[in-house]
RNA sequence: GGCCCGUUCGUCUAUCGGCUAGGACGCAUGGUUUUCAUCCAUGUAAGAGGGGUUCGAUUCCCCUACGGGCUACCA
């Protein structure tokens, strides 16, 4: 029997999380639910500098949105809390010392500046610098591989600045697995003594990250691809402090629709289609940047394209439920390459989703973001979202495809007054007035047939009688069917609008 | 520059050595809708290049090219 799955998606509040942040979140989830297992979400503030307020708030409340709900974080379940790196901060330093005690790691009190400099000097000679092995002996670097122990102590003692590095190894050919990837070696000559332990006293990612694993328990490690440089090092650290290693996974990276690279942050405000779960605004610089939740999109779609970003089920099924997710997703099933983000995609699955909603939602949304629709009755709402959201990708659609329902068309489309405006019209437009007047039970059933009987016994041509008669409806040569127009609109309005037209065209 | 990962239609992808290379988005055409949209049908278009291995390679191996990531006392 395996231990029960238990992941973590561990973002870092710097600002408002991103799509390729909410579909690693995803996955995580989607992999913790399909094993029965814990999904954590650990918030990693060790970088005190980039620290945005707010930010842990807003990832909170996205992921609340797309419907993935957190087993244990902070104020929940908080079985291996705190749930937040800065509140463990008591915690690291001892391990960071216990590597240095059985000689995995190492105090450096070269100072930034320092560093700066032997990065150029080796750059100017057309070299690399790395921190490690290579430059250990040359006595440029100050740390307690060069100096002897009662200098280091004499330094520490000093209050001096230090960073604990960790000793990579020389001459050693690492083997690494990954669920996606398989198999790789690293050569460790070429990796760098990276920085455990900052002289703020806080960890870097690579100690917090590997301690609270360790301490959380967490069995899969499920990260973007970004990650996979440092895998060599965290390998490393679990060998070091003697830990069985999670296993681990990374995923493919999102890139932009065109052009180079990954997904930014940047993109969605250049390109017109949002990269965070919801709008978010900079209280730095007052920008706010558009969020799927903002621009109209249902949850259920953004879950469902991002799932398919790197991953799919194998089978020609596009449409997934979460729960459906959840019964399909393998991590064996993830692809390699990076996916670029296609946002004509996403709108198909909104199309989709737009179908799937219920009226009286769709409705109270629909009043909600248009103004005009204040006094209007919900029911009248609901009809009208009835007939249109079959052509609505977004709510914000739906005034453009309904206005006419609520308001007397006042635009009149050129175009559409050519084609279907004739020099009989005016004259068949009057006396369909009195045939819709002459109908007493106002429905559409009645309307269709007293007005197609009317047409086919004055052997009228059908375009004749129903191309004016829309234009009087809508004003253009567009919406749904001309009886359901007329029934919701009522009798009077129906024959006002014809009358009106009449007397605008003549 | 160094290291690592990758490479099938324009895009997301299927294919676990046998391929007339399948699906979806997009696009195009036709049908339905006496409108427009939806919807339906059809079409469009692909395994980077070069070497191997093999009876047979999109599939396995190598090289090149290209793409991506990392290379901070950031995550």
């Amino acid at each position: 029997m395996s231990k029960p799955v238990r992941v973590r998606f561990a973002p870092s509040p710097t600002g408002p999380l991103h799509i390729g942040g909410v579909r690693t979140a995803l996955f995580n989830y989607l992999f913790a639910k399909k094993h029965n297992g814990t999904f954590i979400l650990r918030i990693e503030d060790t970088d005190q500098n980039r620290f945005v307020e707010g930010a842990e708030n807003y990832i909170e409340e996205s992921l609340k949105w797309c419907g993935i709900t957190v087993d244990e974080g902070v104020n929940t379940n908080e079985k291996f809390g705190p749930y937040r790196q800065s509140e463990r901060k008591h915690i690291y330093k001892q391990y960071a010392e216990a590597l240095i005690a059985n000689g995995k790691a190492y105090y450096a009190f070269d100072a930034a500046e320092d560093l700066d400099a032997h990065r150029k000097d080796h750059e100017a000679e057309g070299k690399t610098f790395i921190y490690n092995w290579h430059n250990r002996e040359k006595g440029r670097l100050l740390n307690s591989l060069v100096l002897s122990a009662e200098e280091t102590q004499a330094k520490l003692n000093a209050g001096d600045d230090y960073v604990i590095r960790f000793l990579s190894p020389q001459n050693e050919t690492l083997h690494l697995t990954d669920i996606i990837r398989g198999n790789m070696t690293i050569d460790t000559n070429i990796l760098d003594d990276k920085v455990l332990f900052k002289s703020d006293g806080l960890p870097t990612y690579h100690l917090a990250n590997i301690v609270d694993d360790h301490l959380m328990e967490i069995t899969h490690v499920i990260r973007g691809e970004e990650w996979l440089p440092s895998l060599a090092l965290h390998y490393q650290l679990y060998d070091a402090f003697g830990w069985e290693k999670p296993e681990f996974a990374h995923l493919p990276l999102i890139l932009k629709p065109t052009g180079k690279g990954k997904l930014s942050k940047r993109d969605g405000d250049k390109l017109g289609f949002p990269v965070f779960p919801l709008a978010y605004k900079d209280h730095q610089t007052g920008d706010v940047s558009l969020g799927y939740r903002e621009a109209g999109y249902f949850p259920e779609a953004v879950v469902n394209f991002l799932a398919f970003l790197g991953w799919n089920p194998g089978t020609e099924q596009e449409i997934f439920s979460m729960d459906e997710l959840i019964a399909a997703f393998n991590l064996n099933r993830v692809n390699k390459a990076g996916a670029r983000f296609d946002p004509d995609k996403t709108k198909w699955f909104n199309h989709h989703y737009m179908q799937e909603q219920y009226n009286d939602d769709l409705a109270e949304t629909f009043k909600q973001i248009q103004p005009e629709l204040a006094e209007i009755d919900v029911n009248y709402v609901e009809m009208v979202v009835a007939l249109i959201k079959e052509r609505a990708t977004f709510v914000t659609d739906f005034w453009a495809l309904s206005h006419f329902f609520f308001q007397t068309p006042t635009d009149l489309d050129e175009k559409a007054v050519k084609k279907a405006w004739k020099e009989d019209s005016p004259e068949i437009m009057t006396q369909v007035v009195s045939v819709i007047d002459s109908v007493n039970d106002f429905t559409v059933e009645n309307l269709q047939t007293e007005l197609k009987g009317w047409i086919t016994k004055n052997e009228i041509s059908f375009g004749k009688v129903m191309m004016p008669l829309r234009l009087a409806l809508v004003g253009a040569l567009q919406g749904p069917d001309v009886f359901d127009i007329m029934y919701l609109i009522g009798k009077d309005e129906t024959k006002r609008r014809i009358e009106n037209l009449v007397n605008t065209l003549g």
